[in-house]
RNA sequence: GCCGAUGUAGCUCAGUUGGCCAGAGCAGCUGAUUUGUAAUCAGCUGGUCGGGGGUUCGAAUCCCUCCAUCGGCUCCA
């Protein structure tokens, strides 16, 4: 007998090599309908795979994250089942499940594949789904596995057999389809009772550019068809919240083929928003000590030679312009750093003036390739809210610190509540892609990781994703489909200071080498009004909202009292207009609902008798009678509360 | 840059297998109406059907090419 225990912590005994499944039945047969795999010891793993210890166990349903990806697994391997019999003799890379369904790579061959192919792919698969195939795992050796796919030609699971340990490999067959795996899976494939195939897309053989492309099959399964509409429509409602239809709707930005892809225009109610966040943030840094420079768009490719930004990037950026006569060579900036390190150096600095920190909104240009292009979050041209620490190494911790405070005390005003703090680290196994030594490397990145503990942040360490100078503390945020963008960055540097010989005298009359901190809370303007956007729908926080209220006269016959409001709300620094068109008022309010205006100001015959207004809001409806000074305080108070939200920790 | 898709008026979309001067709603303009919490009525304007090239008696529709956009891959100082 093996002794089960519950994750309740009850206990019950069960024959040696009983199942997930047979655990299952003796709970509830309905619990066993809708199991999809099972946890042993923390583990994942088949319903049907014997049990053979004492064990904790968790049985995993669609309802939880271990079913749905057992379930998507599983999909990924009956979507390739029913590719195989339409396209016999393509070869399969891989199919895992992701956050939102699965895929599989495939190498078509000659064949390519286009979406309306996808149909009939859906429709096998659901034919093969209905069979109530099973996914029989079998152990095979490592010989036996490589001549299964010798004989199908598929090199790439031969290439992920070989870098397998004998006696770790193993099969799982789903009707004809046999495929290299190490589960688990469901225990048929009647639970699917719904896909959608979503995209098609080209993707690198193991992420690898040189390497070929092979295509690449998305899609999504549920265990009721009702949820996969539900899912669509889920989709359908997030478009409603995509930036580049709001931005355009709001008329915020907009892009224009003649001036170039990846170039945003700001228009007039866009630009007066990113102003209103560029004041704010200019505040908070002038409260920590920031000074504000300014730099201009092109440096001597001289520059970037110091920076070692030309070695790394001069290939794949705007090509230099050249001066006629000279002939010599300007870059158009792409980052800000290289010039506030010589505005550091401009003068001899003493360890009593240090930490110095220079900001700018600091507009910048990169050349990105054409496919990565992304509305406002991935441009060409865009302004970061860029500064520079340069600091003493007691120094280093306390500002990088400081800094955390920053991006934190903007994301709790934004209410951005759901983000991600990752610390970027260099890859260990590629460390020619970075420059700078070993032991300042280590140094800085035990410092990040050092700030972010002591200030609390529940981080993810990726190796990989440093900077090539060096590491970095992101702060990322989903967009309204879910993608992730970085938004706010800081990063310790060690090489810039090196490569542009900064200085200061310590108390001991000597030189040493300032380290250097790269930030920007907002990460780019750019970015960050497009999520701010997608957050939001639009509704933005009343502080930074074009228009905070628009007065509605019930007739041309209110004008002049509409005048006399509009300008009493000016008084109070309220952002207003007046909808003087010749409509009915359900009209007005019509079209101010969908502008998102917050505030809707009734002005008639009566309010002009009592000197007074009638509100609505936004979203909520009629808030009655009241005196403009109500309004304008009650908008004002707001506002403060907004803002005030303790920006001491 | 690569794979797949899309591109018709300011916006959202029709436009049968290529066939009369390319349509609708909204927006805009003009007029009537003077209006009370999500669309008043009528008339009018507006498109070299993304650009260029080709096939054809004839192209928004078929082919080539470039551009832009969308979903991914790669990249992201």
């Amino acid at each position: 007998m093996t002794t089960i225990t519950l994750p309740d912590n009850s206990t019950k005994q069960f024959a040696k090599g009983s199942t997930g499944m047979d655990i299952a039945m003796s709970i509830s047969e309905g619990l066993a309908r809708n199991s999809m795999a099972i946890g042993v010891n923390g583990k994942t793993q088949d319903l049907l795979k014997p049990i053979t210890e004492d064990s904790h166990i968790k049985i995993f349903t669609w309802n939880d994250l271990e079913g749905k990806s057992t379930m998507w697994h599983s999909s990924a391997h009956l979507m390739a089942a029913a590719i195989e019999s339409l396209y016999p003799g393509v070869k399969f890379g891989i199919g895992p499940d992701i956050e939102n369904g699965f895929y599989y790579d495939i190498d078509f061959l000659d064949c390519t594949l286009g979406t309306d192919d996808l149909v009939a792919i859906e429709k096998k698969f659901m034919e093969l789904a209905s069979q109530k195939l099973t996914f029989n795992y079998r152990l095979v050796s490592k010989q036996e596995a490589i001549a299964h796919f010798t004989k199908k030609n598929d090199e790439y699971k031969l290439e992920l057999i070989n870098e397998l340990e004998d006696g770790t490999i193993s099969f799982y067959q789903t009707g004809d389809f046999v495929d290299l795996c190490r589960g688990p899976h469901l225990p048929d494939t009647s639970f699917i009772k719904a896909v959608k195939l979503t995209a098609i897309a080209g993707a690198y053989w193991r992420g690898d550019e040189k390497r070929k492309q092979l295509t690449r099959v998305y899609g999504i399964t549920f265990p009721k068809k009702k949820e996969l509409d539900e899912y669509l429509l889920l989709l359908e409602e997030a478009k409603k919240r995509d930036h580049r239809k709001l931005g355009k709707e709001l008329e915020l930005f907009t892009f224009s083929q003649k001036v170039g892809a990846g170039l945003p225009l700001w228009l007039p109610k866009g630009a007066a928003l990113r102003e209103r966040l560029e004041n704010f943030l200019k505040k908070v840094q002038k409260e920590y000590g920031y000074e504000q420079v300014i730099c201009p768009h092109i440096g001597n490719v001289e520059l970037y030679k110091t920076s070692g930004h030309f070695q790394k990037y001069g290939k794949d950026s705007f090509q230099p312009i050249t001066t006629p006569v000279e002939g010599e060579e300007f870059f158009l900036k792409p980052m800000n750093c290289p010039h506030h390190c010589e505005i550091y150096s401009f003068k001899p600095r003493s360890y009593k003036d240090l930490p110095i920190r220079l900001a700018e909104f600091g507009t910048v240009y990169r050349y990105e390739q054409s496919g990565e292009l992304h509305g406002l979050t991935r441009v060409r041209g865009f302004t970061q809210d860029d500064a520079h620490i340069f600091c003493r190494p007691d120094q280093l911790l306390d500002e990088f610190k400081k800094v955390i405070d920053i991006v934190l005390y903007i994301f709790k005003t934004l209410d951005f509540k759901d983000f991600i703090t990752q610390i970027s680290l260099r890859d260990p196994k590629n460390k020619e892609k970075y420059i700078g030594s070993d032991e300042n490397w280590e140094k800085s990145q035990s410092a990040i990781i050092q700030a972010a503990e002591e200030k609390g942040l529940k981080t993810v360490i990726v190796e990989g994703e440093a900077a090539f100078y060096g590491p970095k503390l992101d702060f990322m945020v989903k967009d309204a489909i879910g993608r992730k963008w970085q938004l706010g960055t800081i990063q310790v540097d060690y090489n810039l200071p090196e490569r542009f010989e900064l200085e200061y005298t310590g108390s001991d009359n000597q030189k040493h080498r300032p380290i250097m901190i790269h930030r920007a809370p907002f990460g780019s303007m750019e970015r960050f009004v497009a999520v701010l956007i997608e957050h939001t729908a639009g509704n933005f926080p009343l502080w930074l909202t074009p228009e905070q209220a628009i007065i509605l006269p019930i007739s041309e016959k209110y004008a002049e009292y509409a005048e006399k409001v509009l300008n009493l709300l000016k008084k109070f620094d309220i952002r207003a207009s007046i909808d003087e068109r010749n409509e009915k008022a359900g009209r007005k309010i019509r079209d101010a609902e969908i502008k998102k205006i917050p505030f809707m100001i009734i002005v008639g015959e009566k309010e002009e008798l009592e000197n007074s207004i009638s509100v609505r809001r936004h979203g909520e409806g009629d808030l009655g009678s009241m005196s403009i000074e109500e309004l304008a305080s009650k908008i004002n108070n707001e506002i403060s509360e907004m803002m005030s939200s303790n920006n001491s920790n």
